[in-house]
DNA sequence: AGCGTATTGAGAACTGCTTGCAACTTGTAA
DNA sequence: TTACAAGTTGCAAGCAGTTCTCAATACGCT
């Protein structure tokens, strides 16, 4: 007879880490994770692009819930917002191969490509210590036009 | 006995750029304008501020006509729009001795220091040229506690 | 299984900004 | 000067993105 309490799954790095906090496991926030490590790093999502890719396959989730579980993502290092100032927030996967990148952005039709940069990452650090400043974190957005929106 | 036609005033850079494209020189766009210059450059601007600075000393100006006015002089290239992200975007004049400098922001108290790198400017030329990208703008935001907000 | 507390969904509310429209200015041409 | 077409303003309504309120529900510890 196979005892069904020998089946205790390893908890998630998502699990452990709200576990720690009090927090708890819930299907939203797994979805939403579960969500931006299939979809891969390098993909920009807004807060409606996850819900709307969420509900598309038939789970329900509610928006409220889609900023709630971001905002938590990002607070545990799990994602990374991204104010790129065309419409809303986006949010990306945090690879830890690839953290600090910057972002070209086109402006006409929101293709946007990444790239990384010491120089730019070190000036950041410049900047902070030369004024006293505790540095929490930079970014370089780039806006341009892409090869296909130029001639239009 | 005096001409009062003889007196015509030199029209002021912003009251040419206006006339030149069937613009018009009104009282709301004069006080905007001059608000900035007295100012000086350096001091980053919401709408709702210039709005409240210009309407303390008695103007009246609605805030509709403050947002209007803001996009047109950034499109005139009088001033200069930021996205700080923290709240609302800012406006700054745009100095032509000090054009592509960047920001160090405390995300508590909102202080923001101004900074130069021209490898920061390279890398965005740099990124948007292996694109094939047209650049239009890059600006990179430092966001950091000030000495002050460190310790509390 | 039971219970205290965290979380959710639904919608109202909020913030920063834009727009429609009627009344009012401005620049220019008689 | 005056007249007038076209640009501009103020107000209020509208909008996009995000947060909040609160009752109902789910989680996870014992
Ligand atoms: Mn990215
Ligand atoms: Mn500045
Ligand atoms: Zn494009
Ligand atoms: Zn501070």
């Amino acid at each position: 007879m196979i005892s069904q309490a020998s089946f205790r799954t390893h908890p998630s790095p998502l699990e452990s880490g709200l576990h720690l906090d009090g927090k708890r496991m819930t299907p939203q926030r797994k979805k939403v994770l579960s969500l931006f490590e299939e979809i891969g790093s390098g993909i920009h999502l807004s807060a409606e692009e996850v819900h709307s890719k969420l509900t598309s396959t038939g789970d329900k989730v509610s928006l409220a819930t889609i900023y709630r579980t971001l905002r938590l993502l990002v607070k545990m290092t799990f994602l990374n917002e991204l104010d790129l100032s065309e419409g809303g927030n986006r949010f990306e996967l945090l690879s830890h191969d690839h953290p600090d990148h910057h972002h070209l952005i086109c402006i006409r039709c929101g293709r946007t490509e990444e790239f990384e940069n010491n120089e730019v990452i070190n000036a950041g650090e410049v900047a902070a210590k030369n004024f006293g400043f505790k540095l929490l974190e930079s970014s370089l957005n780039v806006r341009a036009l892409c090869p296909i929106c130029i001639n239009k």
